[in-house]
DNA sequence: AATAACTGCAACCGCAAACTG
DNA sequence: GCAGTTTGCGGTTGCAGTTAT
């Protein structure tokens, strides 16, 4: 099956994210809807490829992700998660509301795994590190096959059917989490990675005064953009995705070629 | 003060599943 | 059922900021 390239199309622009390229990113968004990641750079008039806007979107501009540190609980919930999903991060990801999968990766990589170790805990296995194997070497193939990880005595509870995942995980959880958890699943499909979970008028934007000391020059951008950034007054996810079928059907009219210049007038 | 080493996070890459005609 | 396309996921990398020397 032949896969098109994605940022390696000549023209199309990679690396961290300017203001600028937020603002419309984040503008299209909360005007159309989430839709389209293929269609959508063109549409919101940014060199850029549709995944790269997917994750900039999914991983920092989302107006539902809380920033900072993991709080102990969380910490705590992602070390559970693990022991029983293993790298699945996207899956630990949907437990903690307002946490992305990349966030948890890092964290976990970067925090949670020296803190077990550190703890006489192989964080692989999440068994005390005496009774397993720690050379780096054997951890570094256990982490690139975790989907055919051995079984240990704690993976092997983990079953694929997603009756079994849910009751094992919501063991986990606290009354209320698991109640959001029954309400997303009465939601047809509802899941955390689909915005929004709170409406346009309640989205608080990321403060000066709670934002994680992000030091990336994009990062300050952003949340100087979000700051700034005036959400427009509508309701965002009723039926209003037919937008997308209008955008995409005028596409002509607002005559976006490849390699036109674009305007775009921001709200 | 200079710079090397380390750390943490955002973004990219490639694969596979899901979807579509 | 098949081929092509799109989306989602997990692993990895690059780089800016921080700390140690």
């Amino acid at each position: 099956m032949g896969r098109q390239p994605c940022c390696d199309k000549v023209g199309l622009k990679k690396g961290p994210w300017s203001a600028e390229e937020d603002q419309k990113l984040v503008n299209f968004i909360l005007t159309n809807g989430q839709c389209c990641w293929r269609a959508l750079p063109k549409l919101a008039g940014l060199l850029r490829c549709g995944k790269s806007c997917r994750l900039r979107w999914t991983n920092y501009l989302r107006p539902d992700l809380k920033r900072g540190l993991l709080s102990e609980d969380e910490e705590q919930m992602v070390i559970d998660l693990h022991a029983q999903l293993g790298n699945r991060w996207s899956k630990i990801a949907s437990h903690l509301p307002g946490r992305t999968d990349n966030e948890i990766k890092n964290h976990w990589n970067t925090h949670i795994k020296k803190k077990l170790k550190k703890m006489g805990i192989d964080p692989l296995t999440h068994m005390p590190l005496s009774t397993t194997t720690s050379e780096p070497q054997q951890e570094q193939k256990m982490d690139k096959s975790t989907k055919e990880l051995p079984e240990t005595s704690l993976q092997s509870t983990i079953t694929e059917s997603k009756e079994e995942e849910k009751s094992t995980t919501s063991a986990l959880l606290d009354p209320t989490t698991e109640m959001m958890m029954m309400l997303m699943d009465d939601m047809d499909g509802f899941c955390t990675d689909e915005v929004p979970l709170i409406e346009p008028h309640e989205i608080l934007v990321p403060g000066t005064n709670d934002a994680p000391s992000s030091t990336t020059s994009s990062s300050c951008d952003s949340s100087k953009l979000l700051e700034e950034l005036q959400f427009p007054d509508f309701d965002l996810w009723d039926d209003d995705f037919n937008h997308w079928e209008d955008l995409l059907s005028d596409r002509p009219k607002l005559a976006i070629g490849d390699d036109e210049e674009y305007s775009w007038t921001f709200i």
